[in-house]
DNA sequence: GCGTTTCCAGACCACTCGGTACACAATGTG
DNA sequence: CACATTGTGTACCGAGTGGTCTGGAAACGC
């Protein structure tokens, strides 16, 4: 060995996803991670590669760290069901008062995905599908405490649910309304609570 | 007066538009526009504006389409709620078997917007209110039809579904799987018929 | 001390970006 | 026909792009 790195990667990992989420990939110039992260260019080819694979690791980094709070925050409620609805009122609470306007990165990723780019979308879908199984496993949690209906779709909620929060970043990004937003959530949830019909046999 | 334009410009905004919402802002460039529309430079400029407003107009565009599309699909159905329902399903098969990936012109605009542009984020604002209150007409409609619940709380409603539509078409993006959309939308609109609580009172 | 190895700052590269200038073509008016 | 007016094609601009290369600094084993 010889001379040893002068950076933490990991938090430099960090700052070039701070710029990435706020930007988009497009948007953010080798300059602006520069900047960020106070590196050098070649320090970040060396440590990273190019552009779009420092993109791709601040995706990992992102989603693994979006997956620990949906953890965190239904573990951490008095139940799967109550800590589901934490964690909506938290996405609303980091839209209205948060950083500002970012979204979600893992959407943002899906937005600006172009139509040719599979291998791209194939990791994207990856990610969601990732938090759709966080949700599935708190919904099936839920399901067993008989929080929510004996016989409901746990499966296609996870799915709604992972759709949902990113129409609710979405639409927040756009007007940040607390109301608003919350009004959503209210319906949102509500799909939890259906006893009746419209649960899994079919359409 | 003196020459007469040689194109037309509707179509040459359209063909604008359809490189915008396949892309991005970002990702295209004024040459991708000119090899689009047929035109040069400078008759974009001079119709158009800059690539900001072009990009605007095709928003204006793309908004009264889509309005007409709901309004369409509304008026067309045997009644107001099936019409919603139809909507959706012309959605979820434009995910899966239109051009592809495009997602919503609209959200991918949301998508991309940067924290700073406020001005921006208003005109898009804007759009999805358009959207929002054509959905609550509708919703109006099928609640004095008896449809929905009396009590329901439409304009929660019409922003649910504004919002879980983003959402859908952005997860559509990631993963255009016709069963997974489907399991979703089914969700979605059992929303709409729920009768017990967690209408309007509150959360 | 040495040589070796790794890292880093910045110059540099070819290229593309959005936008403009200008010469010329095409029309309408006499 | 000449002229004015407008549209169009293209060369061009400075700035910025992602990416590479080089020269030398900094740490290691010896």
């Amino acid at each position: 060995m010889a001379r040893p790195r002068e950076f933490d990667p990991e938090q430099a990992l960090d700052r070039a996803l701070s710029v990435f989420w706020a930007k988009g990939f497009e948007a953010t110039s080798l300059d602006n991670l520069c900047e960020a992260t106070g590196l050098g260019r070649s320090s970040l080819y060396a440590a990273f590669g190019d552009k779009r694979s420092l993109y791709m690791r601040a995706l990992d980094r992102y989603e693994n760290s979006a997956i620990e709070r949906i953890s965190a925050a239904v573990t951490g409620a008095r139940s799967p069901r109550a800590g589901i609805a934490a964690f909506v009122e938290r996405i609303i609470e980091d839209v209205v008062a948060g950083p500002g306007r970012r979204g979600c990165f893992i959407g943002n990723c899906a937005a600006e995905l172009e139509r040719s780019d599979r291998k791209t979308a194939m990791r994207v879908g990856q990610s969601l599908a990732r938090v759709e199984a966080t949700f599935r496993a708190a919904l099936e949690k839920a399901r067993t405490k008989g929080e929510i209906a004996r016989n409901a779709d746990v499966d296609a909620l996870a799915r709604f649910l992972t759709a949902g929060i990113q129409g609710l970043r979405l639409v927040g990004k756009a007007n940040p309304d607390r109301a608003a937003l919350q009004a959503i959530a209210r319906v949102m949830l509500s799909c939890l609570d259906v006893r009746t019909a419209a649960s899994s046999r079919g359409r």
